[in-house]
DNA sequence: GATGAATGAGAATTCATTCAT
DNA sequence: TATGAATGAATTCTCATTCAT
């Protein structure tokens, strides 16, 4: 039988690989970009791996969001140590100029899960995301008003020519927040 | 020249219809369910009228969203008098629960526009159009706290099984304005 | 009657004007972009003109290929005397350098005729219009080796990258005619 | 691996079907009545299956025409034994009567190179393909001489309604071949 | 597990041509 | 004569998916 374990790890490193080249086309292309062929070539593998390894080209895109979401996660977190509203400003512009594809990429996932139930609770999970390290839950008007500037200044910044700057996010932040 | 100018208006005609067939599709089936056939098929006519009255798919996508843009604004302010927050509240939540798939297609412009320089300025433009009813401009702080929070809003709506109510909408909102 | 006079001094013009365009057409994209929608847009008419003015696109693209015959032919006779090989090789290598694609057109003439009898005639005419300026006819041996080696430098020079010069034309007319 | 050397073979033999169904094509119906519909269907395979096997048309198009080239090269081989100037030109008075089509494809793959650098190799390959059996290379002037009365003799054939006989084929080399 | 081949469906787009005015 | 509108038919090409090995 360690033949056959030995596939199943192939298997799986295969579709980790999979994932990752679905992740750097959802960066290049978007969305309507990801196909079983870009994924496949950008892996270097088969065609016909993409589709053996997911059960339909959904499956692999919404794994690839996720874990797209993960890395966005990771990296503001890396750079905010979760208590600091400049730190984060400052985190949120760097991922904002940096890795704009992964962005973009997230949001497609909520318009994705507009449409479709089964993806909504992913697409809850993303939503969050990017200000878990700030706020424990947003349960409260006073998070829910944060989330919703974090959100507005992303999606701004998407269709702006220039992204925004630290210290314009800072700014917005300070203000939502500032008690009433 | 008045034959021509007969000619003409039923192009005009012709071409609107397939703009509203467009947002037909759209409500319907999303951007990528948004082609040539899919369109021609809701309105009636020929595949290669569908061609003949947009430069291209892209055309008639903005064209068509841009319309649902020019919906909304026109529903909002129909209903709110430009001063209440909370007939804009009730205004607002009664089109995030009538016209969600409306909704969706203007975000899906703003993804699009994200990847495509050229839409940016149709997206800015469904972008304020929510707001234009009670902030004439959103350069101020407080305009683009605003913004936030009602698109965040409709983002949301689109991601939970049950749109929010107006109350909802208008404690968010009112907390978001006060004076700090 | 003056009216309808007016109008098919007119409508000959407009066809001038098409056939020009066409011309244009032909030396850009070849015979293959020969449109009726690409000579309207060349024109500045519209669309329907193009089709008015000639039974079908075959119509079009012969009279304009014969045009481009008349201009060659008109080219040569105007830089070379009649009798200086030496000259005539001077302006066949302007031409070939200067107007590519109205020898590519001729060409292209060629090949529709090998498929059409009904074209052969004018492709006749069109091959013995480079050399007429030199020989009166090409019955003789003489006269056919002359006429093939214009006509295989001409065909090279679509082909290489650099167009011959006018000494190594000469000296291959010279080689060709030599007596034996 | 031995499966896949199964498949590939399978799938060579597939792509030499296409080849020849498009070279049929080409006799029949000249370079611009080469699409995949019809090569598809003169090889009675499923449509896809053309634009699977080629890059695209062009490429077909080329694999295509290339070999008709070694079919013209071997047959004139056939026929020639490389040395005598009668047998050669029987051969070639054969080939221009039986493989008109043929001809024409390889002529018309000159004018698709004069517009397309890519193809001018391919291009080159052709037209010195007709001439080989009897010259190792065409740098000097008599080969170019040669060269052309070959390649004009065939030019000539297409828009004849008689083809050559081998006589006056033969003739015409002579006399261009002759010392000087 | 992996993969080359195969294919039905459908994408955007172009074209020649017709027609009513 | 002129021309906007309209359209059936094709074009190239891509896609997700299946299948046999």
């Amino acid at each position: 039988m360690n033949e056959n374990d030995g596939r199943r790890v192939r298997g799986r490193q295969r579709r980790q690989e999979l994932i990752e080249a679905a992740l750097a086309v959802l960066e290049r292309d978007g969305l309507s970009g990801l196909t079983h062929r870009a994924v496949a070539a950008e892996a270097g593998v088969a065609l016909a791996s993409a589709t053996y390894h997911f059960k339909g080209i959904d499956d692999l895109a919404v794994s690839a969001i996720l874990q797209a979401t993960d890395g966005f996660v990771r990296a503001i977190r890396e750079r905010a140590d979760g208590t600091s509203l400049s730190g984060y400003a400052a985190a949120l512009a760097d991922e904002l100029s940096k890795h704009r594809g992964r962005l973009i990429a997230g949001h497609e996932l909520y318009l994705l899960a507009a449409r479709r139930p089964a993806l909504r609770e992913a697409a809850r999970a993303w939503m969050l995301a990017g200000t878990e390290p700030l706020l424990s839950g947003v349960d409260d008007l006073r998070g829910q008003v944060f989330l919703a500037v974090v959100d507005s200044v992303c999606m701004k910044a998407l269709i702006e020519d220039e992204p925004p700057t630290a210290g314009q996010i800072e700014e917005l932040l300070v203000h939502a927040l500032r008690e009433g």
